[in-house]
DNA sequence: ATTCTGACA
DNA sequence: TGTCAGAA
């Protein structure tokens, strides 16, 4: 299997809402806080790549843990700009509706005890639905 | 249908 | 943070 380029920006904001389980007005506020600095097409459409949704948890999980928005983005490396734009239809969120990937995603984000490993978990099964959703 | 920005009970 | 408006 082709590994899934964790740079590369496919994701709106509506997918990226059910991988996290964040609202999306906070991930649009992580933003403004300079959290997370996703990729825009056409200058406005924002597009997350796995390494944004993977940082994204990150931050869930300090918020959580009560951090300061300094703390994280003293902790956090710097946000870098994602190098590809989006060269293939995005997948919408009526495809993943049908899917128990997602269901099993939001069941780790939930259900784990040791965040520290929630990353590498979550971004294996993206790569799995990398896989099931790419554009034909 | 989905996302974007700005604004406010 | 939630949510609504008005536009793309």
């Amino acid at each position: 299997m082709d590994p899934v380029p964790r740079d590369m920006a496919v994701l709106t904001i509506g997918i990226v809402r059910q991988l996290t389980g964040l609202t999306l007005r906070q991930i649009r506020y992580y933003e403004e806080l300079g959290l997370i600095c996703p990729f825009r097409s056409n200058g406005e459409q924002r597009l997350y790549s796995i390494n944004d949704v993977a940082r994204l948890l990150r931050i869930k999980d300090m918020i959580d843990q009560e951090y300061t928005i300094s703390q994280i983005k003293k902790i956090l490396k710097p946000p870098t700009m994602p190098t590809e734009p989006t060269p293939q239809p995005t997948p919408s969120e009526h495809d993943l509706d049908d899917s128990n990937l997602l269901r099993g995603i939001r069941d780790q984000i939930h259900t784990r005890t040791d965040r520290s490993w929630s990353t590498t978990i979550i971004e294996g099964q993206l790569a799995q639905f990398y896989r099931n959703n790419r554009p034909k």
